[in-house]
DNA sequence: GCCTGACCTTGATTCTGGTTAACTCATGGA
DNA sequence: TCCATGAGTTAACCAGAATCAAGGTCAGGC
């Protein structure tokens, strides 16, 4: 289990901790984009690594700051997100344990133009550019790795595109709540699941590209039409596979 | 001039020409991707080149279909956009001469999740996957400029996406209009200038996320306020600095 | 000169989703 | 205990944009 919980409150250790190259290593070992890596390649990229720990709502960084290398979210959950003019916020995604981001913008050289907020009291990697460029010109497989990576990342930004301009809210939703089932580990009992909603509905809702107000209705309407039981931030399906084929406009 | 005009029709060329390699040669070290190679690095690409004349309509590939390489326009415009169940296309990205499309799905070794149709006749080439592959091995310098392509494709994504969430259907008609007159090669002349549109409005429309009608409303709006004048395609801005600080809503 | 089809516009109407604002409820101090 | 806070809900109202339904314009073909 390498990406474990987070021992809860950062506990007393600085925001930033010191580098330890063993217990670094051990931590990179398991992440994604560096899994296969000899222990030499890994303790090279420990010298560009900084551990943070950081609490709820610490911005990690705004729009505009510049961009000293990419992050990976050991534990917890942070936001990437930008606001209008008006002050108002849309979320682009909500970052889980294993995922990194912020490469794109370091391999541009230019400044963030989002902002990346923690959810939770969380834990995670900073890898410096410099090793990552090093690595790069060092290993072809490493960088068809990161391309690899950043492909996985269009693709799925299209898939946002697509559904924020093809589908109405509501479906939306359903769409997000069997998304959310098939990737909690399913119970595998027949047809009846639970899913908690790894945040506050409205930074879902923001997600979603919706209101936090008509995304309580749709929830509730979802509710009145028996699709799905709302308890707090744990949403019970007593049938995936009706509410799958409900997406068909109500 | 290397990526000039088509030779109006697709001429009696078929569709798809037979290598003629040092002809192809001369069309590959003009595209940005592959700038800088030395000829016999050209040569190898040649290899896996292929180029095509299309006529306007022509469907290069649909959704679903196996990818093999990726595409670049000599000339003419490619619309990129899917689908919905429902028959509704949404046109994600109207490609120009010099840009390539298809890449990432051809590093994630998928099918195409969008559709490409060229809006007029074009000419474009066909680089097959293996062909890059082996440049990727071989020079890691061509890594990186496939690393930055794909980041700025992703930056701009993101940017679109909140162009869709954030602003209205004014704003982003407004933001278009600069955008093309910026990209356009100002006649310097004051703050007065006329652009045309590189496609039909249905398609530019659909392209921002706008039905026709609502895009001709909108461009009628703005033509009342005296901020454009439409003329078929061609819309003249009289003033384009009172145009960019319009977009404060109306 | 007329017909056709593609493209565009216009008006009436509908609807999805946003706005505003009041209210509930749980939590956690001080 | 009381208050402050933040999350969530609800309802009334409004607006931006889609839909539907005609028309209009224009270029090309016959």
């Amino acid at each position: 289990m390498p990406l474990s919980q987070c021992t809860h409150p950062p506990s007393a250790a600085p925001a930033t901790t010191q580098p330890d190259t063993e217990h670094l290593c051990r931590l990179l070992a398991h992440v994604p984009l560096l899994e296969g890596l000899n222990p030499d390649e890994l303790a090279r990229f420990a010298r560009g690594v900084r551990e943070q720990n950081v609490e709820k709502g610490t911005v990690l960084f705004h729009r505009g700051d510049p961009c000293h290398g990419f992050h990976l979210v050991l534990c917890g959950q942070i936001k990437l997100a930008f606001t209008s003019a008006e002050g108002q916020e849309k979320v682009i995604e909500i970052m889980r344990p294993g995922q990194s981001f912020g490469e794109a913008v370091m391999f541009m050289e230019k400044p963030y133009f989002v902002m990346a907020q923690a959810l939770t009291d969380s834990r995670l990697l900073h890898i410096a550019k410099n090793v990552v460029f090093e690595e790069m010109d060092r290993d072809p497989t490493f960088c068809r790795r990161i391309i690899a990576g950043l492909s996985a990342r269009l693709h799925h930004l299209i898939a946002d595109v697509e559904t924020y301009s093809l589908l109405s809210g509501r479906e939306r939703i359903v769409g997000y709540l069997l998304r959310e089932e098939e990737s909690s580990g399913e119970p595998g009992l027949c047809g009846r699941v639970s899913i908690r909603l790894p945040t506050s509905k409205g930074t879902i809702a923001s997600r979603l590209n919706l209101t936090q107000e008509h995304f309580s209705r749709i929830l509730h309407e979802l509710a009145e039409a028996g699709l799905i039981v709302v308890e707090g931030r744990t949403i019970h399906i007593p049938d995936v596979e009706r509410l799958r084929t409900t997406s068909a406009r109500y």
